[in-house]
RNA sequence: GGGUGCAUAGCUCAGCGGUAGAGCACUGCUCUUACAAAGCAGGGGUCGUUGGUUCGAACCCAACUGCGCCCACCA
């Protein structure tokens, strides 16, 4: 197959930009070509230079070609590198960290546009902004794949052995990690690279022994056998949040314990566990059991009895009101039997598999489910079954097997002396929560809080740094500290879960537990922005490992440690949460791999550029909201970058130019249009200000996007080319104004779209970066001169002779000789010419124009309270049906308003009670109303319209 | 089981007490030199149902119906 050569070229950027161009670290090498404020010549496409002829655009938007170009640029400004030793104002943002083993997907360059975004912002205010990248290690997850990988060879990790296991998954991390770091740079994240951080490096590994030595002396990290959350597949431990509950189908039987009169029935949906129950429960005041308890029963299919005992956490009304217990393979029954101190046998392998002697040995669980049911029904012991049964069974979050409570030696963190710092540091307001609603569940979190399991049975991760001793001693080796040496002592096999190394991640990847000036200048974090779907696993974490390693600790009489809840507001790992949704598809479907409708945004991104990907995002973006977004909507914000590209083009090519500071102020000498565009762009500035302030980027882009298209396209840029062609000192306002207005909103636009933005202003201003340039506010100036109104009315009047234009089938080429009577009484007469070029309108010709010309159709509008006539020469072919049909539909919408108006001007109770200024504007309306419906009913009897059409009301 | 949220145009959503809006889709016309990745004009909704509060309700309150999400050791 032969390529054309642009496809070719394409192919081979798309290919370039993936990988080995990206991987140049000699970009922001330490000490190397970052230092701000020296940036290096670019020979490529921009000139740093002051170019008194800044390098023409391209004729066409071309995002594929120009984004990779700018990205690296700004690399080599190094405008993304942080100064801790700056005198600005600090912010800064920590990267939610992907994991090692993903690559990017749409939820990534989510929260990536708004955590680039709010960067770009701060950065442009003034302040020195830092966004930190880096990865996660994701234990069980990078684990699972380097095993997949693995057995694809026939080899399992305990072929390896643990250390060249390990040794492998570096390996992999070294070859595969970089992955998603490479589609980040594609995308354009403005982060400080020079700092990015791996979970699992030097530093941060050093961050984790030293807060696990603090807990573990501080008491807050314990070793106990407990029930925990089992996942047979894995083959390790999880904590409460790495399971999911879903309702599934099972089957609840009915089992008689023991023979005869002493008998009791309880009821299971796991009848497998019977093989290590060691009681039934019954609660103490229920009459029916009363006579068993203390007495034992027969264990069926065992040669065992176990006795019957009263437990007041047994419900009477579920069920037959007698419970089994098997205290080593359900928390509930674990709790009864620590309460009785039953014996707590465990009848399962870390598999799953039966290790109880006799017949159901070596049965995987659900194997040994229906065989117990049906060894039992032969022996008459099913008194009843019910399927299916609907029950919450949990799940692996990592593998979806059914999770298995098993009593096992696992380490866990003491939740409460931390946690109610934690939940104090919200509801004081230290900590804010956007949205607001959502702190709820993080309350819920907080104050159900039940210690946190963090030994995992793995080989990849941070492994517990506690040795044990040949006679049973136990000793937590802290960072600097050597390990025993002495014969018999080994290291505890188990590592950390993942997050807790993640829950440092705010104040380890500065340097914690160095006091370094980045923790100094940087820590508390500013914002963070992540999915509501982590709350639990990270934001509920970070809390409480910031609080205890950041803020203060005290020692209670009886010796225990809690987090003080007063510490200082630097101890806080960041100041506000934007807690952000779901990415779904066009249809409000969660995107998922699983669901099939899973986008790769670099396939997006290479079609339509990644502002247009941003851009999209952005107007889903919200505080709280789920964001809906499809190829349509990627191709539409690309369709807003070449409106912009163009309109630009168009100012530019008009020798538009930015004023200096201040010229335009006097706005008296401003044309209405002028005026007009330059008080939407004030709105614009403050509306955008005030919702990236709210994080409601939606909000911003919005309005950013409407007036842009709607506003300063469709009004302004066509007014602007009559008053280009007109008198020297307008067409010298019009490019000073039209400088002004794209300077503002291509910096305005800046963090939303970055890259289009960079090429335009650079090209407008000649400047080298709109990075640094500085942040558009608002002039606060009010509309003192009353453009906003004559702009309305010159929009109604141009409308208006549009749409007769359009009824009448007249094509735009077609000048229409027309007269505009009235017009001079009204605040456009000024604009006569301006309304002519928007309506193709032409003055009518001849020697005596003015007298000759015969009318032959007209429009007439209000123009505030003047009526106005455009009376038009269409050689006798005007449309009479279309005319008419139009003014009856306009006369019927005008009837309509007139109604409900009067309804309400006619009510006595709301002249009497509604504020005077919405009676006002009610009056106001119905005088509109009126003039509207006298003049078009005049138009429709000339036309010679049916009187029928009068009002029925 | 406990929370919590949502129902507005064909689709996805904004509006949250005083004339129902946007994008896409749809219809007609136009290659008018910034832009056809566009322009101009247009059609389309008793704002889930039923009550209540109010001069006035898409908006506030209650109930109902239908979806969704979070938490949960219901054997």
């Amino acid at each position: 197959m032969r390529l054309s050569t642009p496809e070719a070229l394409r192919i081979f950027r798309a290919w370039e930009n993936t990988s080995e161009s990206w991987n140049r670290r000699d970009f922001f090498a330490p000490g190397g070509t970052t230092n701000r404020g020296e940036p290096e010549a670019d020979t490529k496409l921009f000139k740093m230079t002051a170019d008194p002829h800044p390098p023409a655009l391209p004729a066409a938007y071309d995002p594929q070609t120009s984004e990779p170009d700018i990205y690296d640029s700004w690399l080599r400004q190094g405008v993304f590198t942080a100064d801790a030793g700056s005198d600005k104002l600090m912010f800064s943002i920590v990267i939610p960290p992907p994991n090692v083993t993903g690559s990017l997907h749409l939820g990534h360059t989510f929260e990536h546009t708004m955590m680039d975004a709010l960067a770009r912002r701060r950065r442009m205010q003034g302040y020195e902004a830092l966004w930190l990248p880096g990865m996660d290690h994701a234990g069980i997850a990078t684990q699972n794949v380097v095993e997949r990988h693995l057995a694809q060879g026939g080899l399992s990790r305990h072929d390896l052995g643990r250390e060249k296991f390990v040794e492998r998954t570096w390996q992999w991390k070294q070859e595969y990690g970089g992955k998603i770091l490479d589609q980040m740079r594609r995308f354009g994240v403005g982060v400080d690279w020079s700092r990015e951080r791996f979970t699992m490096d030097e530093g941060l590994s050093q961050a984790v022994l030293t807060i696990f030595k603090n807990l573990y002396d501080d008491g807050l990290i314990y070793r106990a056998e407990r029930i925990i959350n089992w996942c047979p597949r894995c083959q390790t431990a999880l904590s409460d949040a790495e399971v999911d509950h879903s309702d599934d189908d099972g089957e609840l039987v009915s089992i008689r314990y023991g023979q005869g009169e002493s008998s009791i029935v309880v009821a299971t949906t796991r009848a497998e566990t019977m093989l290590g129950d060691t009681a039934v429960a019954v609660h103490p005041d229920d009459q029916r059991y009363r006579h068993l308890v203390g007495t034992v029963v027969e264990l069926p299919l065992t040669d065992r009895s176990i006795p019957v005992i009263a437990d007041a956490h047994v419900d009477p009304q579920f069920g037959t009101g007698a419970v089994k217990v098997t205290p080593a393979h359900d928390p509930n029954d674990f709790a009864i039997g620590q309460r009785h101190g039953l014996a707590m046998p465990t009848i399962m392998d870390e598999r799953g598999v039966i290790t109880v002697p006799g017949p159901f040995e070596g049965l995987d669980r659900f194997e040994a489910r229906p065989a117990i049911v049906a060894a039992l029904r032969e022996q008459g012991r099913i008194v009843a079954e019910k399927r299916p049964y609907v029950h919450a069974v949990g799940h692996c979050s990592r593998c979806n097997t059914t999770v298995e409570p098993r009593l096992s030696l696992q380490w866990f963190v003491k939740v409460a002396p931390l946690a109610a710092a934690a939940g104090v540091a919200v509801r004081d307001g230290r900590v804010g929560i956007h949205p607001p609603e959502m702190a709820g569940r993080y309350f819920d979190w907080i104050d159900n809080l039940h210690d946190w399991c963090i030994s995992r049975q793995l080989w990849w991760g941070h492994r517990i740094p506690v040795w044990y001793g040949p006679d049973g001693q136990v000793r937590c080796v802290g960072p600097g500290e050597q390990p025993p040496t002495e014969p018999g002592w080994r290291q505890d096999e188990d590592v950390l879960d993942t997050w807790f190394s993640s829950a440092l991640w705010p104040f380890s990847t500065l340097g914690w537990p160095q006091k370094t000036v980045d923790l100094q200048r940087f820590y508390p974090t500013s914002v963070l922005v992540t999915g509501y779907d982590i709350l639990f696993f990270w934001v509920v974490r970070m809390m409480l490992f910031g609080l205890y390693a950041m803020g203060r600790t005290q020692r209670q009489a009886d010796g225990s440690v809690t987090v003080d809840a007063d510490a200082s507001p630097t101890a806080v790992p960041f100041q506000q949460v934007v807690l952000h949704g779901l990415v779904r598809d066009q249809y409000g479907k969660k995107m998922s791999k699983s669901g099939g409708n899973a986008v790769d945004p670099l396939a997006w991104i290479g079609t339509y550029g990644s502002d247009a990907l941003r851009f999209t995002l952005a107007r889903g973006a919200n505080p709280g909201a789920d964001a809906p977004i499809s190829e349509e909507w990627v191709k539409g914000s690309r369709n807003f970058c070449n409106k912009l590209f163009n309109a630009t083009r168009f100012a530019l090519s008009h020798d538009a130019r930015v004023p200096a500071v201040g010229a335009l102020a006097d706005r008296g000498r401003l044309s209405l249009p002028q005026r007009w565009i330059l008080q939407r762009l004030d709105v614009c500035v403050a509306e955008v200000n005030a919702a990236l302030d709210a994080y409601e980027f939606a909000r911003a882009a919005n309005a950013a996007y409407h007036f842009v298209w709607d506003e300063l396209c469709d009004w302004y840029v066509e007014l602007a080319k009559q008053e280009l062609a007109g008198p020297d000192h307008q067409a010298d306002d019009a490019r000073l104004v039209l400088g002004q207005v794209f300077d503002v909103m291509l910096r305005l636009l800046h963090p939303l779209l970055p890259f289009v933005t960079e090429q335009l202003w650079m090209t407008l201003t000649g400047q080298p970066t709109v990075v640094t340039a500085q942040w558009p506010t608002c002039q606060g100036a009010a509309d003192q001169t009353g453009a906003e109104n004559s702009m309305t009315h010159l929009q109604n009047l141009v409308t208006q002779v549009r749409r007769f234009r359009s009824d009448q089938g007249l094509r735009d080429r077609q000048r229409v000789p027309a007269r505009l009577v009235g017009l001079e009484q009204t605040d456009l007469a000024a604009y006569e010419h301006q309304v002519r070029a928007l309506t193709w309108l032409a003055v009518p010709t001849g020697q005596d124009a003015a007298e000759d010309f015969t009318s032959t159709a007209s429009v007439a509008v209000s123009i505030g309270t003047h009526p106005v006539t455009v009376e038009l020469d269409l050689a006798g072919t005007v449309d009479v049906a279309a005319e008419r049909a139009r003014i009856a539909k306009d006369l019927a919408a005008a009837r309509t308003e007139q109604q409900q108006v009067q309804a309400k001007l006619g009510n006595s109770e709301f002249l009497a009670k509604a504020p005077s200024q919405v009676v006002e504007k009610i009056r106001a309306r119905a005088a509109a109303a009126q003039a509207d419906i006298d003049r078009l009913q005049a138009q429709h009897h000339a036309l010679g319209g049916p009187e029928q059409e009068r009002s029925t009301a």
